[in-house]
Parts: C-alpha cells; sequence; structure tokens
DNA sequence: CAGTGAGCGAGCTTCCGCTTGACTT
C-alpha cells in the first residue's frame, strides 16, 4: 500500500509524475479547481464581502475519490501549480479533504522532469494563505463585477446579456477600433520608383531604387518625372553595415495562438484543441502558460539537437526572460517533451503544430543571423543648367540585403499581422556598385498609394492586445473570444473591400504615360466586427462604469492582489474598499428613470403621420421602431437587417422596412402577402410559402404574378412526392433540386446515378437497402 | 446539397480561472 499521495491539477502531469517517483508514491489529479462560488447565485455575503463555496456536482465522484485515497495515505503532498490560483487550489483540498494543514506538504516546481521534481520532494513547504487571500478576493471581485452589471444590462438594454472584468474590455477594443476606422480619412501620395541599369563585369545588372521623398500631388510628381528626363544619375554613396537578427523566445499560448493562426491558419480555440491533444499524448509541454522559461534539461537536448542537425556554429544556449504584465510563470514555455523528434505521429493538424512548436523551440537555442545591408544614394544632376551641375535636393535610395549567415532562420522566421499593402520591399541584391558610377533609366513611375488606417482585429490580434494589457489568463483567451461572439457583441466575419482607382505614371525614354488603374483595398477576412448590440453595451458601460472598462483597471487591481499576496495588506479590506464605490454606482445606475433606452437614437420623422421614428436594441435586437409608447396609437416595429447599422441607417432606409410584408390582393378568397425573411423575400398565401425570383422586385409584384408562382410551387409540389410505400410510410421517394432521393425517417439518401432513370419503379426493400447501405 | 420564413410573452439569463469528459453525429 502507497504511503504518499500527490495530488497534483492534470491527469496527463499525474501520470509522467508517477513515473519519476517511486512505487510508495500514488499521483492523482485534482482536474482544476474543485470548489468555487454557486453557479446560480452570487454566493457572497454582501455585508461581510464573504464567499461561499461549494463543490459542484460533477465533482463530487472525484472528491469522494480523493477524500479517501488521503485517508489512507500516511503523508498527502499538494502539488498543484505554483501560482495565486495553484495555491488556493492547495487550500480547498486541505479543507475539503479534511487534511491538517500544519502536517500537509506543499510542494512545487516549474518542469517536469525528474530532477526537479525530486528536488520539490526535498523541499517541502505549507501553503501560503496571503497567495489564497489573494486568489480568493480575485475570485469575489470577478462575481461582484459579473453578477452587479449583467442584471444592469438586462434591465437596460437586452436580457442573457453580460458583462465582466475582462469580457467587457475585450469588446471595447474592438468597437473603439471600428470607430477609429470609420474616423480614419485615407490621403493618397505617390511613390516613385526607378529601375536603373549598370554594366558590372561586362553584362548590363538591374538596380531598383525608390525616392526618398513621396509626392503629395499629382502635379509634383509629374514635374519630378518630367525633370528626370534629362537628369543623369550618379551613385553618391555606397555604405554597408552589418545586422543581426535574434530568434523569438518559445511559445507561451499566447503567442501560440497568434503564430498558429498566421502560419497555419488556426482559430485561437482549434490551436487549444490541438495542443491539448499533443499534451495529453505526452509530445509537449503544458500549453496554458505564459513563461518562456526552457528547462535545463530542454537547453541540453536542444543544443545536441542543433549541433548534429546543422553543425556547431548554429547552436547558441538562450535564457530567455518574460516582459509580460502580470505573468505568474508556474510553468515552462511550450516546447516537445523530446527534442530528438522533429515530427510525431498523429493527424495532420497535430503534426503541423507540433513541427511549429519544434521550429520555435530550436530557433530560440540558434545563433543570430547576419546580414550586411548596403544602402547605395543616387543623386539626380540636371544637365539643362550650363553653368554648373544642378545637383536635386532629392536622392534615390537602393538597398541590398545580403544575408552572410542564415543561423536560426534556417528553421523557423517568425510572422507579422503587417498587411501586404503592395509595398513591396525594395531590398534585393546589388551588383557590384561603386560611388561616382553612372546608372541608366531604364524606368521610372510615380504610383499614387494610399495612407492606410487601422486594422480590424483577429482573433489572435485580440489576444495580443489583452495580454499586453496584462488582462485574462492563458486558460481564458480562448473562452473569452467565444463569450464575446455568443453574446453577439462581436461577429468573425468579411468586411468587403471597396474599388479604388489609383494613377501610375512611367517614364521611358522620352515617353511618359499616364494610366488609371482599379484596386480592391479593404477586403478582410476572418475579422471581428462590433454589432449594434456590442456597440450600445459598451457606449453604456463606458458612460456609466468608466473605470471598470479603464484599460488599467485589471493591471491595477492586480497591484492590490500583489500586495495581499505579499502579507501587506488584507484581502477583505481591498474587496470592501472597491465595493463601498461599486455598489452604489450600480443602484444608481438601475434606478435611473431615464427617457429613453440605452443607445436610442431618433432617425427622423414618419412623414405621413409626423411621428417619430428611433433606432433601438429591442428584446429581440436592434429595431426601428414608429411612434411613441405612450402614444394613443400603438408603435410599430421592424428589425434592422444586419447589413444595416442603429448608428447609421438613415430615415428613407429604416421607412423601407416598414414597406413588407405588403398585401397584393386576395387569391381564391385568401390574402397574397409578400414579405422578407432570412432567405429573401417570399410570397406567403394560405399559409404557405413561395420564394420570389431575384429578377422580380418584392416592391412591384403584381397579383397576377404572385398567383402564376403560387400555382407553379403547387404544380413542383405535386411532382415533389414521385412515390410512397405501403409498407411504411417513413419511407418516401422525392423529387428535389438536384434529382430524385429517399427521405426515410427524416433522413436524406441519394439514390445511384445509374437508377435515375427507373425511380418509380423501386421496391420498398430495394430502398431499404439503400438507406442500410449509407449507413455503413 | 435536397427547404427554410410570423406570432403569444413564462421564466431565465450573468463573472473569471483552474481542469477534462461523454450525450453518440
Amino acid at each position: 500500500m502507497q504511503e504518499n499521495l500527490v495530488i497534483v491539477e492534470s491527469p496527463a502531469k499525474a501520470k509522467t509524475i508517477e513515473k519519476f517517483l517511486g512505487n510508495d508514491f500514488k499521483v492523482m489529479s485534482s482536474y482544476g479547481h474543485i470548489r468555487d462560488l454557486k453557479k446560480k447565485e452570487i454566493s457572497i455575503d454582501l455585508d461581510k464581502l464573504s464567499p461561499n463555496y461549494e463543490i459542484p456536482d460533477e465533482k463530487q465522484k472525484l472528491v469522494a475519490d480523493l477524500k479517501a485515497k488521503a485517508k489512507k495515505a500516511k503523508q498527502v503532498w499538494l502539488a498543484s501549480d505554483e501560482d495565486r490560483e495553484g495555491e488556493a487550489i492547495s487550500w480547498h483540498l486541505c479543507e475539503v479533504l479534511g487534511l491538517d494543514e500544519s502536517v500537509t506538504n506543499r510542494i512545487v516546481f516549474h518542469e517536469i522532469t525528474k530532477p526537479a521534481i525530486l528536488a520539490a520532494i526535498e523541499h517541502p513547504r505549507h501553503i501560503d494563505m496571503n497567495l489564497v487571500n489573494a486568489q480568493q478576493a480575485r475570485r469575489v471581485l470577478d462575481r461582484l463585477v459579473g453578477f452587479k452589471l449583467s442584471p444592469v444590462l438586462w434591465r437596460k438594454v437586452k436580457p442573457s446579456l453580460s458583462a465582466g472584468r475582462v469580457q467587457s474590455v475585450a469588446v471595447r477594443l474592438i468597437v473603439e477600433r471600428e470607430r477609429d476606422i470609420q474616423a480614419f480619412h485615407s490621403e493618397s501620395y505617390f511613390r516613385v520608383h526607378a529601375l536603373f541599369t549598370m554594366s558590372a563585369n561586362g553584362s548590363e545588372a538591374e538596380v531598383k531604387a525608390e525616392l526618398d521623398t513621396r509626392f503629395k500631388t499629382h502635379e509634383e510628381a509629374l514635374a519630378f518625372l518630367e525633370k528626370c528626363k534629362d537628369s543623369t544619375f550618379e551613385v553618391s554613396s555606397v555604405s554597408k553595415k552589418p545586422l543581426k537578427r535574434v530568434p523569438a523566445p518559445p511559445f507561451t499560448t499566447s503567442t501560440l495562438q497568434q503564430e498558429a493562426a498566421r502560419k497555419l491558419g488556426f482559430s485561437v480555440s482549434q490551436t487549444m484543441m490541438v495542443a491539448q491533444r499533443l499534451y495529453e499524448n505526452g509530445y509537449i509541454t503544458y500549453m496554458r502558460t505564459d513563461s518562456v522559461n526552457l528547462s535545463k534539461l530542454c537547453l541540453a537536448t536542444s543544443k545536441e539537437e542543433v549541433t548534429n542537425l546543422y553543425g556547431k556554429e548554429y547552436s547558441q544556449v538562450r535564457n530567455f526572460h518574460t516582459k509580460t504584465k502580470g505573468a505568474q510563470e508556474a510553468h515552462e514555455a511550450i516546447r516537445p517533451t523530446d527534442m530528438s523528434a522533429t515530427t510525431i505521429n498523429g493527424v495532420a493538424q497535430e503534426k503541423r503544430l507540433y513541427e511549429l512548436i519544434w521550429k520555435r523551440t530550436a530557433a530560440s537555442q540558434m545563433s543570430d543571423a547576419k546580414i550586411e545591408k548596403t544602402t547605395v544614394e543616387i543623386s539626380l544632376s540636371n544637365a539643362s543648367s550650363k553653368s554648373r551641375k544642378d545637383k536635386s535636393k532629392y536622392l534615390f535610395i537602393a538597398n541590398g540585403e545580403v544575408i552572410t549567415f542564415d543561423g536560426f532562420l534556417k528553421v523557423y522566421r517568425e510572422s507579422t499581422d503587417d498587411e501586404d499593402n503592395g509595398n513591396e520591399e525594395f531590398s534585393h541584391v546589388l551588383p557590384d556598385i561603386h560611388e561616382g558610377d553612372i546608372l541608366q533609366r531604364k524606368e521610372i513611375s510615380a504610383i499614387e498609394r494610399f495612407s492606410q488606417g487601422p486594422i480590424r482585429y483577429t482573433e489572435a490580434s485580440l489576444v495580443h492586445k489583452l495580454e499586453e494589457l496584462g488582462i485574462g489568463r492563458p486558460s481564458t483567451y480562448a473562452p473569452t473570444i467565444s463569450t464575446i461572439q455568443q453574446r453577439e457583441y462581436v461577429q468573425k466575419g468579411d468586411k468587403k473591400g471597396e474599388e479604388r482607382t489609383f494613377t501610375i505614371d512611367t517614364l521611358q525614354g522620352e515617353n511618359m504615360v499616364t494610366k488609371t488603374k482599379k484596386e480592391i483595398v479593404g477586403n478582410e477576412k476572418g475579422k471581428l466586427l462590433p454589432t449594434d448590440i456590442g456597440i450600445v453595451v459598451n457606449d453604456f458601460l463606458m458612460q456609466n462604469f468608466p473605470n471598470i472598462m479603464d484599460y488599467h483597471f485589471t493591471a491595477n487591481i492586480e497591484e492590490e492582489f500583489d500586495s495581499i499576496a505579499a502579507g501587506k495588506s488584507e484581502w477583505n479590506s481591498v474587496i470592501r474598499g472597491f465595493y463601498q464605490h461599486f455598489e452604489p454606482e450600480v443602484e444608481n445606475v438601475i434606478n435611473a428613470r431615464s427617457e429613453h433606452k440605452a443607445g436610442e437614437r431618433k432617425v427622423g420623422v414618419e412623414p405621413k403621420t409626423g411621428r417619430p421614428v428611433y433606432a433601438k436594441i429591442g428584446r429581440f435586437g436592434p429595431v426601428i421602431q414608429i411612434g411613441d409608447a405612450d402614444d394613443n396609437r400603438k408603435p410599430e416595429f421592424a428589425q434592422i437587417p444586419s447589413d444595416k447599422s442603429m448608428e447609421t441607417i438613415t430615415i428613407e432606409e429604416a421607412l423601407e422596412l416598414f414597406k413588407l410584408p405588403r398585401t397584393v390582393g386576395l387569391f381564391e378568397g385568401i390574402p397574397v402577402v409578400i414579405g422578407k425573411g432570412k432567405f429573401g423575400p417570399y410570397i406567403m398565401h394560405d399559409r404557405k410559402y413561395v420564394s420570389l425570383p431575384k429578377t422580380e422586385d418584392p416592391m412591384k409584384v403584381t397579383l397576377e404574378t404572385a398567383i402564376s408562382l403560387i400555382n407553379e410551387k403547387r404544380q413542383q409540389d405535386k411532382e415533389r412526392h414521385l412515390k410512397t410505400f405501403e409498407e411504411n410510410p417513413k419511407m418516401e421517394i422525392l423529387n428535389g433540386r438536384y434529382g430524385p432521393y429517399i427521405v426515410y425517417d427524416d433522413k436524406n439518401y441519394r439514390i445511384p446515378k445509374t437508377l435515375h432513370s427507373k425511380v418509380k419503379d423501386l421496391t420498398y426493400q430495394e430502398c431499404m437497402d439503400i438507406v442500410e447501405k449509407s449507413k455503413k
């Protein structure tokens, strides 16, 4: 029987550690927290501000199991993570399992390696109540903010909404970015590119250069090109300087999510799911971490591996230190558990993510890349002035880059979010070039470009920003992004680009040609866009709870938590200090009787009646309302379609929404109504629907057209049922858009093409065979 | 892949951070 029970947070970790420890040790997992505030209620005594914990149902069996094993063991070792949450987990374990804190050992380690575990066992300590209290403060504060603010939104905006310290700030970032984009006015300018030729070693070589000045107007650009016609181009200086590039640190959760999005196209949650599988299979270290630290073991094996694969000169052992705000560094960086495995077994996604992690880790232990950068300045002098050389103030610059030693670039290059805006790099390999060389102009062109506004967030770039602000933790980045989409504050969507024309003037020989070209700009895919609800909720919270919405709120409160952890302040009084101010604010806002709903906007007036027209958030989302509630005539409502926004919808567009549904007349004594649903315009008659073809304008469709469409649809329906069976009413052969198919038990099955000509002759048994076959 | 679509208005909704599992599609 085992005398020692070790409790860690993760079952995969438990399995690994059990191998390192002797037979006397049983290692179990708590699966994260075992106890929390009640799920359905605030669960905090609001006078004493003390938490009321419970063990959730799904944890009961686990807790009973842990309790039984702890009772049998002579010694219990609490080995949860070395951070605020981990310390609290250990404390809850003590409380729930009835352990005596004075004889229970608390151990910590930052890496899952045998020496680290054995060293930890040598140095047990006791639970640090200051750290536990810092966690309780964090937990209680988040619950107070979330469970006090959300009901305010239910009352003032819409039911089921939510607010919280992390999610509300995430939405704010997206809303403000969108406003920045709206406010941005793109200005055009002109870049001048030149292609020169020179003779080098007997053959002709090309030199690409760009003018050091960008012109504001087309006239200036043209005047410059004109001047180039009779200019001579002379190399006025050549300078070379060595540059070095250093590798990025190993992956944390946040950087892994960003790189997997850029390089592999993974969503944030997809990355975490794949990483989880890699972790469970023992291929990588823990995937929720904010640390860039690598174990000594990893440093040693990486050195060996890099030396073997690429040679000694490529190896450089490095230690990285985190600069991230609020990092708690309970784990290692995300790295392969075994660097000698350059690839693994698994599905394609797992292999690709693993290889990315392997490369990033290996590169972090490799030499700097050495680059020689050459800058060539080319001056223009105008031969037309007779007296002296008339030197232009402008210079053409050509940059050349030669990698003299690739170092870590051999395996890995970090990607950036910068969008390619047609600004191709003017860096290339230059020919052997010297001061005083005269260049021939082959082509000089002035291209109209446009200043670029702010870029919308992607899931990954939002994670990056949140981490920079110290908001959220590795375990919550992915869930936060899901939450703000589930609440419909934010939508992941595509923003269609707009067509833009630009001019390009090219000077070739004595010829100057001006062309106008078209391009699509601002086409964005998978970007985070705020919805009307997101905007209204954000503005409401910004107005009423600016301190919670402050980008520094988390960072400031974290300082207080640190002070609790250091034993310098008492957790309950920190929370009291916050709640004293927060609670009256909430009361004020919830009791404030306002004329209008949050986010309500008067769009205009209905010309016929003079009644006001409003855009607002209704019970089921954004709506247009005509008339006031206290008016004798009942107000009318229409949903705002998703392609229009509350902020920008015009009175004409708003009134347009009320023109449908419209009744065009009677057919068979029943009204024929034209409506518009989420699948486009339709005709409704006798509670049956007929789609309107795109060629028909729902505002102009006549009764005659509608009747003929209804009859057409009736005919189609008749022909739809090709065959039914007496044996079983659940089996039917129908005729669909793509030919005949079988419906059985509300599911569809395709009929092999060879049988299409004789579907009417198919027997029940033959149909059943087709169904059975496709089920396999 | 195979056809969709309005409306009643009861009772409920919600936070952040730790960690995986099992309704079978």
